[in-house]
Formats: C-alpha cells, structure tokens, sequence
DNA sequence: GCATCCCATGTACCT
DNA sequence: ACAGGTACATGGGATGCG
C-alpha cells in the first residue's frame, strides 16, 4: 500500500500538528498528520540584550537557538539572530511582548502565515504537486514531488459548485453542480441544506466553489457537517474552512471562478507556494510575496516585516516625475492592410534582459526578481509553443490557455508591484527603471519600423500598428523579427488587418481617440478595443449587433465595397435591430446592463443608476454583492427610481425601447464614425466627409 | 420657471 | 493593496434666459 500516488489536495495548521491530505489517483483520500511548531527570528540590540532574551525566552518555554542568517536584499552577508521555536498557543503573546521589547531590534519570519511557514521550511512541496507519499499509522513519513510539468489537464480533483443561493424569509433555493449533474434545492432553510449537506457527502467533492454567507449554514444552531473529518471540523469552520476540502469562494483571485478553470487555479497556487483555499482568494501582491518568502527563505535568508525594506533614492529622480507608457496617435479613420505587432511579455523581458531586480546592487549572484521570475516566463513559453500544437477547441488546448493566461497575469503583476508600497520588497527606482525601459523599446521599434519604410499607424506601450504597400503578411513577421533581433525583446505579428478603423474622439471629432478601434482580419476575424462591444456595461443584446454591423460592413474585398454595398446593407441591418427593439419583446437579459458597485450604497453622491437598482433590491431585504444587473424601464423619468429595475425585478416586454434605440444608435454611430461618415439618426442618411 | 451648460462623479477599458 | 493612461455617460447644481 505505501508509497502511494496521488496530489497534494490540502494543508493547514492545527496547533502542534500540520494536517495534509492527498487525493490519490484511485479516488481515495488520505487524510495525514506531521509534526509542526511556529517559530521566528529575532535580531537583538546587542550581545547583553542577546543574552537576556535568550533567558526569558527559555524560561517561557520556547526553544532558542543562535543562527547566521541573510537580512538584506543585495547581500549575502549574515547577520546573527536568535531562532525562537515556541508552543503554538504561546506563541501570539510572544510575539507581542517581542515586539514591544527594547531588546529587539528586528524580528523576521514574524509576520507568515503558519501554513506558509510550514510549507516553505518542512514539507517544501507546492499544494496540488503530483506527489508519492508515504505513511505510518496516519503520520506523514516522506513526500516526493513526481514531475508533471508536462500535464496540461489539472489533477483529478472533484468540484460542487455552488452557483446560486437565494433567501428569501425562511425559504431558500440553492442551485448546485456535481460530477455534471445540476441539482436545485428549494423549500424550507432546514430541508435545502439538509440536502445540501447530502449531495456534498454523496458526491464527495474535493472542491466546492461558492460565495460563504457565514450564518447560512446553521440547522437548529448546529453547523452541518460539510467536511471529510469531524475532529478538524469545529476548529476549521470557525476559519470558514472545511476539513479535507478546499473551499473556493466564487471570486478567484480578483476574477469570476468559470473564467481560469482549475488548470489555471492550478498554476496560481504552485507560484504562491500555498494552499488553493488561499491562492484564490489573495490578489497578486500577497501571492508573488509569498514566492519571494520561499525563494528567500530556501536561500538562508530571514524575513522581515512588512514595510520594512528602504532602498536609497537620488534626489534627481525625485524630482523627474516618471511617466508610465508611450503611445502614438493615430490618424483617425479607415486604413487598409495594418499589422499589430507585440513585444512578447515585454515587462517580465525588459527585467530578464536588464536583470532589474528591487535590490539595487548585489554582491552575491542572486537577484530576487530574475529568480522568481525566470522558471515561470519559460514555462509560459513553453505553453506557448504547446498551445500551437494543440487543436482548436479540444480541452487540451483550453487548459493550456487558462494556464497561460494566468501565468502572464502572474508575470505582469510583477511590474505592477514593483514601485507599490504595499510590497515589502518593492523599489519605485526598480519600477521607473522598467518605464523608463518600455517607452525606450518601443521608440526604437517605431525608428527600426520606419527605417523600412513602413509607417506607424498606432501604437501603444507595447503594440505597434504599422504598414506599408503591398506588404504581405510576411514582411510584417519579418519586420517584427527585425526588431527582435535589434532589441533583444521577443516581438511577433498579433493581427494582420484587413481592414483597421480608429475612432476620433466623441467630444472633438478633428482628434483621433486612443485605445479605441475596430477592425476586420485577413481572416475575416472582427477585433475591436474599448468600443460598446467590448464594454460589460453595454447590454448583450447591442454589443451583438455592433460587432455583426462591423462584421457586416468590412467583410468586404476592396473600399468602394465598404462604403457602398457595406454601409448600405448596415443601414438596412440597424433598422430591422430597430424594429426589434420596438417590438417590445426582446428577453430583458439581452438588454440588462451590468456594473459593478464600487462604494456602500450610502456612499453614492448621485442617484446613478447602478445604485438606484441595487437600492431597490436591497430594500427588499435581497442580498447585493458588487455587481448590479439593471434594465431601463421609463430612462428619463424625474425620479430615478423610476427609471431603472434591478434585473431579478423586471418584466419581458417592461422595458423602454425608446431607450435602448437610443443605445443601438449610439453603437452604430461609433462604427459608422469610425468610417470617416457621420451618421444622421433621424433621416437615416449618410453624409460622408472624409 | 425653465432649458442648457458644465463638471465632479463614476465606471470601464487598454496594454 | 497591481500601474498608469484614457474615454465617456450622467446626475444635478450652476448658469443664463425670458
């Protein structure tokens, strides 16, 4: 029976003991225990102060032992400290007296997490690795980590998801999936989570995913036994956490749970070196801190609390305030035969290449940015290259994608982090030095593009929109590998265009807008930025027909053909949108727009719509997280609570059409503006200027 | 008293 | 508690007009 195979599900701390369980590869789960104690590192004022903690500290019960550690990013000089391993239920109190005492000049280590101490210095395996475990007696003997770099499917785990729960009174309705099956519970509060508490032990989840509400899962004041072991359980769930499985939450990471999948979930949780529970929850800043900690902790260095790090600052560059991004107008308009070429992961490359790290010097090879960072740029790489091989559609290939997408918001949060003062480690000279270094790439690329002739249409931090006559598809990757080679960063062609249109700006239509435009692919493919169909907050039902007008209008072969038969047949496809809109019966969920509430309802200044909506609801006694979906029903009444309904509120045939043709104009003027033309809503005519 | 202007407020997008 | 740069709708007070 031992070693078996499987991955590693879950860890946490329970007092003395860490708690690991394994889901195998034939279904089981293996719940086991190894030893654990907390422990920090304390720096004392001088050799007496050494001597009198080293006293009190032992009297207290603690473990203390002298130790040469790193302190300092950019040295690897060592610094004497006092290990302190104390009783998990001291521990706290000891800290706090550490830290008021005046014999400390500095404490390190003080401020993880228990699993994260346990997890970077004991067990120094990532949760979801593909490990062989073996065991005695349900004590953790050894743990290897197998290779499955090359697995592209996440490991075997078993999902509930929870994808709505509503209360209403005393009654309850809660719809729910496992192993694909969809279930809905509704009735009394007792009875749905009573049937609850049975699907989660028949289907025996690894994971469930839903958004807590800490009082709903009480029956008769007892809390339902959700989890795999009951003697974790009480101390667990006062931690909303539940034994042997992982508790998702419906927000990963700062994103909706169905939009990375667990393949990507997966990636997240090995680079933030601890558990899933944790990985979804925590914003890049606590991740990419955590890995830096394991990086930092495996090489002998101890760490200090946060905010602690100060790097030295010229005065000159405090006085050059720095700028972010570089962007080149465009001519506003149509334009044919447009490529769009990228720098590759340009931040996480301008680091690699100038080996930008938050020390400023270093007197040991190691630099902590680079370290981090490099193993998982070349294993976005890798998935790159993979991901080509891979046919369109099959899951292979969507796994590959959820994973790479998360590994690049992984590496650009590295740039984001690096000047902000949330991150203990972080450098504002190391961030402006990345700046200064973007805006120096792309000039170059502009100078290298145009020294062959091609001219720059547009361009944006790390995009470039260039063209030239009669260029194909070939002389645009040449180009691109031109400026590779020149620059050293990874360049490639991202879209040959068709046919590009920018927009000129709303407010002043003799200056062109930035970051907005709309285009057609020599593969007939619509890729459009910033307009209405880009837009959450723009109703399904318009940002369909905006992108068929663009679709309808430039899937054409030569201009004469966009300008007579396209924008003709647009005409004719906006009023039958039109006609539909005034039919009346349009689903509401076609025409719901959806926002996110930023602010406590009592914190709006205006009666915004958003507000109202949620307002609505709320007074209903419903539950309102931070999104809002809401329908125009009388747009311009006076009173604002008149003009919109929350979604759940609203009627089939309740809306205001006159609104949502006003909406569908608007959509259809972008595009038609966006084509030199201007776009008369009354007569319904073209009156072209360009 | 009413229409219109203006802008702080508020949200979302791009890379 | 990831940054900086950008566009634009809108609610409602300020302003101007009759």
């Amino acid at each position: 029976m031992n070693p078996v195979n499987g991955w590693l599900l879950d860890v946490y701390v329970d007092g003395e003991r860490a708690v690991i369980w394994i889901r195998t590869i034939e279904g089981e789960t293996l719940r086991l225990i190894d030893s654990y104690r907390p422990f920090l590192y304390v720096e004392p004022v001088d050799r007496a102060a050494e001597q009198e903690l080293l006293y009190m500290l032992t009297e207290a019960g603690c473990t203390v032992e002298v130790e040469a550690k790193s302190t300092t990013l950019g040295s690897s000089a060592r610094k004497r400290l006092l290990r302190v391993e104390a009783p998990p239920h001291l521990f706290k109190g000891i800290l706090n007296g550490l830290r008021r005492s005046r014999f400390v000049r500095g404490l390190y280590d003080s401020d993880l997490l228990d699993v994260q101490r346990y997890l970077f210095t004991r067990l120094k395996v990532e949760p979801t690795s593909r490990v062989s475990v073996e065991y005695h007696d349900g004590r953790l003997l050894s743990m290897r980590k197998l290779d499955d770099h090359a697995e592209l499917a996440p490991p075997q785990f078993r999902a509930l998801v929870v994808k709505g729960i509503n209360v209403e009174g005393r009654d309850m309705e809660m719809d729910a999936r496992a192993a694909g099956v969809e279930k809905r519970f509704s009735g009394s509060m007792e009875a749905v989570l009573t049937s609850f508490a049975e699907l989660v032990a028949d289907a025996d989840p690894d994971l469930i995913v839903f958004k807590r509400r800490k009082d709903e899962f009480k029956v008769d004041g007892q809390l339902l036994k959700l989890g795999r072991c009951s003697a974790d359980d009480a101390q667990l769930r006062a931690q909303g956490s539940i034994a042997g499985r992982v508790v998702l939450g419906s927000v990963f990471y700062g994103f909706s749970a169905d939009e990375w999948g667990t393949a990507g979930l997966v990636e997240r949780t090995r680079f933030s070196f601890v558990p899933m529970g944790l990985a979804t929850r925590w914003l890049s800043n606590k991740s990419i801190d955590s890995r830096n900690c394991f990086e930092l902790m495996s090489r002998g260095y101890a760490i200090p609390e946060e905010g602690y790090f100060e790097y030295a600052r010229s005065l000159m560059s405090l006085v050059e305030r720095d700028r972010g991004g570089v962007t080149f107008t465009p001519l506003h308009g149509l334009h044919e035969n447009v490529a769009s070429l990228d720098f590759d992961s340009q931040y996480p490359s301008l680091i690699m290449k100038g080996g930008l790290s938050y020390e400023p010097e270093s007197d040991d090879l190691f630099r902590l940015i680079p370290t981090v960072m490099g193993p998982w740029l070349s294993r976005r790489l890798w998935l790159k290259g993979m991901k080509r091989s891979l046919q369109r559609g099959s899951p292979e290939r969507i796994y590959c994608e959820e994973r790479i997408s998360t590994l690049k918001y992984i590496l650009v949060s590295q740039y984001g982090i690096a000047g902000c003062a949330s991150n203990r480690f972080g450098n504002m000279v190391t961030f402006e030095e990345i700046n200064r270094m973007s805006r120096e790439a792309i000039i170059r690329a502009k100078g290298i593009a145009e020294s062959h002739d091609f001219t720059i249409v547009y361009g944006d931090v790390d995009s470039l929109f260039v063209r030239r006559d009669g260029a194909k598809r070939e002389d645009y990757e040449t180009l691109a590998a031109t400026i590779a080679a020149e620059t050293g960063l990874p360049m490639s062609l991202d879209n040959h265009f068709r046919f590009l249109s920018f927009l000129p700006l709303k407010s002043d239509e003799s200056t062109s807008a930035l970051k907005k435009y709309f285009g057609i692919t020599t593969d007939g493919e619509v890729v459009a930025r910033g307009i209405e169909l880009r837009r959450s907050d723009v109703p399904p039902f318009i940002r369909k027909f905006q992108e068929e007008l663009v679709a309808l209008i430039l899937d054409r072969s030569t201009l004469g053909d966009i300008y007579g038969a396209g924008m003709r047949d647009g005409l004719r496809f906006i009023e039958s949108n039109l006609k539909m809109i005034g039919g009346g019966d349009l689903p509401v969920e076609s025409l719901a727009i959806k926002r996110r509430l930023k602010k406590r309802l009592s914190a709006y200044v205006h009666n915004t719509a958003q507000r109202v909506a949620a307002a609505q609801l709320s007074g209903l006694g419903r539950e309102i997280g931070d999104e809002i979906s809401f329908v125009y029903v009388n747009g311009d009444s006076a009173d604002p609570y008149e003009r919109v309904k929350p979604l759940e509120l609203a009627e089939n045939g309740g809306y205001d059409a006159d609104r949502y043709k006003m909406l569908l104009l608007e959509a259809a003027g972008t595009i038609y503006r966006g084509l030199g033309t201007k776009f008369d809503s009354k007569g319904m005519t073209l009156d072209e200027f360009g």
